[in-house]
This record gives C-alpha cells, structure tokens and sequence, in this order.
DNA sequence: CCTATTCTTGACAAATCTTGTCAAGAATAT
DNA sequence: ATATTCTTGACAAGATTTGTCAAGAATAGG
C-alpha cells in the first residue's frame, strides 16, 4: 500500500480547482504557483486525471484544466486510483495465492485494510474535504492569531 | 503512506510464532523456510521487532526467536510501527506546516486516514488475525475442493 | 495569417527507498 | 571444543518515485 506524494499533489491540485470551480480553466502554471508542485510534475499527473475522466482541458491562451464534473461527484478514491498503482496492500493482488498457492497468514487482514481504505476513501468527495478542512483551519489559526495579539 | 513487504514480512513471522506460541524458540532458519522470506532480510527485521520488545531471542544451538507476550496483546500495529518508519500520510509529520507554513488543503484528510489506518491496525492482535484469516480459509477450501470434487 | 500561450506526449535522469546480502563476532547447549 | 544461532554494521542491486526536458499540436487574439 503505497501513498506518495504523487498522489497527494493530484489531490491538493484538485482541491485547488475545487475551490475555483466557477472560473473558467485553470492553467498548470498558476496550480503550480499556488500549491508549489513542480509543473512539469503537475502536468504527468494531470494525463491520468484527465484519462480517468476527472479533468477537462483546453489548449491555448486561456486554456487550462477544470474539474469534468462538480466538485461533490468527484471522490477523493478517483483520484488516487487515477494516478497511484499501488494501493493494494495484499501481495497476491487479491488473488489468495500468496503463499506457495494459496492464502498466506496475513490475507485476510490485508484485504479488510484495503476495505478500509478504500471506503474511507471513496466516502469523501473533494467539496467534502474543502468544507472539512482548510477554511475551518484557516479561521481558527485567524482566530487564535487574534487571541494571542490580543492577549 | 507506505505500507512495504517489509511490514508484511514482520506480521507474517510474528503470525508463524503466535501459531507456535507453546513451542520454545523458533530459528529464522526455520520461520525463514516456512514463511518464504530471505532469512538475512528476516534477521533484519528482527533486530526492530526486539528493540520494540516484541520478540524474545536466545543464542546458541536451539536457541531462535519467540514472542515476548501472549499472542492477544500484541496488536498488528505495534508490529508495523516497529519495521515501518513512512506510514504517516501527511506530507508534514503532522505538524501543519505543509503549505507555506500552515496546512496544505488535504491536511485534515490525511490526519483522518492516519486514525483511520492506526486504529485499524492497533484493533487487531495476533490473536485476532490468526483466528480470523488462515484457518477459516482453508477451511473454505477444503470444503471448497470437497463440493467441486462431489459435483 | 502570425504569434504567444498552453496543453500533449514520450522519453529520460537523479534521488531515494526497498529489498536483500555478507561477514565477523558473541553467546550457548551438548 | 564445537556446532548452532543470534547480533551488528555495512554494503549493494533493483525498483520506484520524483522531477525534467524537448518537440509538437491546438487555439485565442490581433
């Protein structure tokens, strides 16, 4: 089971379109800028999104990419499916022939973490997560900020 | 987040002791043999397992390895954070700084999935897992072979 | 039509990690 | 004594991840 950074700059990156999901296309360029992910990266990861159904592109001055649907249809487990070959945490890729033909010790343990996983994952939406995350992090840190000059 | 043959490899040999929980010490000759994995590699693992005071050792002829506690207190978890040191999810260790400072869009996404996955795994003992996954499957399959062989 | 912009594609390279190996040494049972 | 088995440190091959590059195609705007 292998999370990498590949996989988690293909969220933020969509996240970023998430939240700027009334405006026209978004070029790789600013994503880049905005969320510090090397461009020419960003642009590889963007291939398989795109592959996959997720984003919509448009060459050309103005072009970019945008989410291919709204912002709560997209799951955060497309996403990673999208781009990262190795979330199965089983040895046998499922198949149960793990050790020497049929299923090791650890088989079924395996199996229920991708489970887990994987619901945990398909369970969240992008807009799930922006609701979720930043904007209340980012009032509280204001909030505190406030409290500390104040105090 | 990654989850490596390595940790797979250290649950497998802790399973193949907790099947041998009454025997005395067990070889990594024996372990290595049984369970397919490359002795050398095995000791390696060990090393962890011990510091971690998962495992007991003893040199000398009949000497080997076994657990330090009975199986049902020693969660899968303990074994995984012993020989894995890349299982967190954020790009930040946890601490926030992950965008510019503060925390990157997903922050709390992959917070979630380290508790999610962490809970998983510290739920499940050795016990557990060995109740649960090889014996009801070959169970299955035996009575599996028997129907196809009388069909 | 020309030009600047931006995606598209394929290939490549550096860095890191995982996986596995080895050898010399220490403890211990018989 | 001797064979067995863990102990420790270091090293190396392979795979993966991460990131780069360059040439090309589409397109908006003048």
């Amino acid at each position: 089971m292998h999370l990498t950074t590949k996989g988690k700059y293909a969220v933020t990156a969509a996240l970023d379109l998430a939240m700027h999901e009334n405006n026209d296309f978004i070029s790789i360029a600013d994503l880049s800028l905005r969320q510090s992910i090397p461009g020419p990266y960003l642009e590889q990861l963007f291939r398989n999104l795109r592959k996959a159904g997720i984003l919509t592109s448009h060459r050309g001055p103005g072009g970019g990419y945008k989410l291919s649907r709204p912002s709560n249809e997209i799951k955060i487990g497309q996403i990673i499916s999208a781009v990262e070959d190795r979330m199965d945490a089983t040895q046998c890729s499922g198949e149960g022939n793990c050790s020497a033909g049929s299923k090791c010790l650890a088989h079924n343990l395996w199996t229920d973490l991708n489970n887990q996983v994987q619901s945990f994952l398909m369970d969240r939406s992008l807009e799930d997560v922006l609701r979720d995350s930043n904007y209340k992090s980012l009032t509280l840190n204001n909030n505190k900020k406030l409290l500390i000059a104040a105090g």
